[in-house]
DNA sequence: CACTTGACCTGTCCGC
DNA sequence: TGCGGACAGGTCAAGT
């Protein structure tokens, strides 16, 4: 599920709705999904009170001010979704909300905000929360390994050009997904992004021309950003902290556009599998090399 | 080292 | 209607 852009529109949504909250208590329903000693959960996170919302990659992190955080990935299905305790729901009282009345069967952790719940849906439950020192945060592999932020104003075209430069012999479709490499891109920005710079996913790095390298970086930036602005991509399970739906996926021109025409040159818009993934291009207008 | 596959899980869709 | 298999936005470990 959530790349860059939806991890972004979530931690925008909490910025509007958690900061100031104190939390009152948190509720578990799958070890994985919630990960913290006993002792750590009584003495950093029941009673704190939330200080800011941080983003990094397709992390999201909820500083406290007991000097822990807490930190989430939601990989493929995870949902965090605010809810006022008196917001009411179900049959007769429909809003534009995607889910409906919580906990429901994919609510892996509740936590309590005094007044207002904060859920962690999870379908899939590969996601996960951490609670964790804020200080340590930066020591985790995961963190240690990752690449440079995409839409940093410091980050240039130059910088990007040399991320790929250690991943010659990789499909270029390989390493835009490599976190290391850049953070952020999953695999619906990736096609789209391929497809808006006019490369075969299934290229090699050292076959792609600077000048197309320099071209994807442009499209990187641009299906990001329109996406943040877009709210980003649903397609089944993605939703923002209010429980709404992101609408990128109308504007893409690839990803799940399979058998439609291409809207740069009418061809039809084919779906193999590259590095992996599910992938969409236009074989005509996205050469190898 | 690069790349593939399997694992982690649940749910949905498609063909028989 | 049931059942098996493929597949789904992400990462990590292990194998080739």
């Amino acid at each position: 599920m959530p790349e860059l852009p939806e991890v972004e529109t979530v931690k925008r949504g909490l910025d509007k709705l958690i900061v100031g909250l104190k939390v009152k208590n948190v509720e578990s329903f799958w070890p994985k999904s919630f990960q913290a000693s006993k002792n750590d959960t009584k003495e950093f996170l029941v009673g704190a009170k939330i200080i800011q919302i941080r983003r990094r990659a397709k992390v999201l992190i909820i500083d406290l001010d007991t000097k822990y955080s807490l930190v989430i990935h939601l990989k493929m299905t995870g949902q965090i979704v605010f809810r006022s305790d008196n917001a009411v729901f179900g049959a007769g009282h429909p809003n534009d909300s995607l889910v409906g009345k919580l906990p429901d069967r994919s609510t892996r952790v509740v936590f309590d905000l005094d007044g207002a719940k904060l859920f962690f849906n999870d379908q899939r439950k590969f996601g996960w929360i951490k609670l964790l020192p804020t200080i340590e945060i930066p020591n985790i592999d995961f963190f240690k390994r990752v690449g440079p932020e995409p839409l940093n104003k410091d980050f240039s075209e130059k910088d990007f050009i040399k991320r790929f430069e250690r991943k010659q012999n990789s499909l270029i479709k390989a390493a835009l997904l490599d976190q290391s490499v850049i953070a952020g891109v999953g695999n619906i920005y990736a096609d789209e992004a391929l497809w808006g710079a006019k490369i075969h996913p299934a290229t090699r790095v050292k076959d792609v021309p600077i000048p197309r390298l320099k071209k994807l970086f442009n499209e990187v930036q641009f299906v990001l950003q329109l996406s943040i602005e877009k709210g980003g991509s649903t397609d089944k399970n993605y939703v923002d902290a209010e429980g709404k739906k992101g609408s990128y996926l109308s504007f893409a021109r690839v990803f799940r556009r399979e058998n439609q025409p291409c809207p740069r040159c009418g061809s039809t818009i084919e779906k193999t599998r590259v590095a992996g993934r599910g992938t969409h291009f236009c074989p005509k207008c996205q050469k190898i090399a």
